[in-house]
DNA sequence: ACGAGCTCCTGCTTGC
DNA sequence: TGCAAGCAGGAGCTCG
């Protein structure tokens, strides 16, 4: 039904949030919410305002009577500037959605509901409650202060390739920590860190400081190009009819070729495509393709 | 200053 | 059948 927006995932659990999921939504909230003000704000669990520091009734008085403008986004960080000095920031964790509010829809995990002086009304749902909202004055550059620290990410005007490289290259880490560290570049997660290693043949466990300046470049801009044929395929997935919001990368499966893909054959080579514990999560890689560094700089690896 | 590891959280899946 | 453990993972935090 027009006004309502489905379902984040469709039993896809692939949801997670990342980069181009962030920016669909940010797309999709653009035209809601240019120019509407704010008539009511409430908050349903403390937790999604656990980064506004003064507490959720300062969150909901000093939202009232904002008038919003277009949203931005840098890496996975979102914010929406206001009329006033600060701004309302969004990140949406693991599992946050924007949703349009209305009578028929019944979703369970609202966490923040802003209300309009037209009657529209979105929610902030997050069944995780990794996400969350807040308020926060702007950095010199008109960047929110918890934003500031991290690193551009692929998509922004001043993203500078070779100096993303540089950075890449001084870290003494592995590629796919450096990968996933907001403030080398920003965006990447560990769905897009697995598929840009896969790309370039790379495994997550060699140095970044044994990196060429080309596997720098090389892995850096496989990233940007999984995350840009994902973008587009949320772009086109757009609707005008069902305003999607709520981070769904549309129809697009990412075209995944080795995240969640254990035991199935390596698009390239055939070998079964092989997942590794890392850090509380997984990654998923070719053993043939992306051999893992035959020495450690203190250990040696078995075969 | 930098890097590693832990923690927060909920719902689905798997194993006993 | 029912319960417990495992798993998913972004980012802030602490510790070395």
């Amino acid at each position: 039904m027009a006004g309502t927006v489905d379902c984040c995932c469709g039993g896809n659990r692939l949801g997670v949030p990342e980069l181009p999921e962030v920016e669909t939504v940010r797309r999709g909230l653009a035209p809601i919410l240019l120019g509407r003000t704010v008539a009511s704000a409430e908050v349903h669990h403390p937790r999604a305002v656990r980064r506004h520091k003064a507490g959720p009734a300062d969150f909901v008085t000093r939202l009232r009577g904002r008038t919003l403008q277009t949203p931005k986004r840098r890496g996975k960080y979102l914010w929406v500037p206001m009329d006033g000095d600060d701004v309302l920031v969004a990140h949406l964790g693991m599992s946050g959605q924007f949703r349009l509010s209305g009578p028929s829809v019944t979703t369970p995990h609202i966490r923040v509901s802003l209300t309009f002086t037209d009657g529209f009304a979105i929610d902030f749902v997050d069944q995780r409650t990794f996400g969350g909202l807040s308020l926060e004055p702007v950095a010199a550059d008109g960047v929110p202060v918890s934003v500031a620290h991290i690193g551009l990410d692929s998509f922004d005007k001043d993203y500078d390739l070779d100096r993303a490289v540089q950075r890449l290259r001084a870290r003494r880490t592995q590629v796919k920590r450096a990968l996933l560290d907001q403030t080398v570049v920003s965006g990447i997660g560990n769905i897009y860190a697995d598929e840009a290693l896969w790309l370039v043949g790379l495994h997550g466990e060699r140095l970044t400081q044994r990196l060429s300046r080309r596997q720098a470049s090389a892995v850096l801009t496989a990233a940007h190009q999984v995350m840009a044929a994902a973008l587009l395929a949320g772009g086109t997935s757009f609707d005008s009819q069902y305003v999607r919001v709520n981070g769904n990368a549309g129809s697009f499966d990412r075209s995944l070729n080795a995240y969640g893909r254990e035991g199935e054959p390596c698009q390239r080579c055939g070998t079964a495509i092989r997942r590794q514990a890392f850090t509380n999560r997984s990654s998923y890689f070719c053993p043939r393709c992306q051999q893992p560094p035959r020495l450690r700089q203190t250990t040696r690896r078995g075969p």
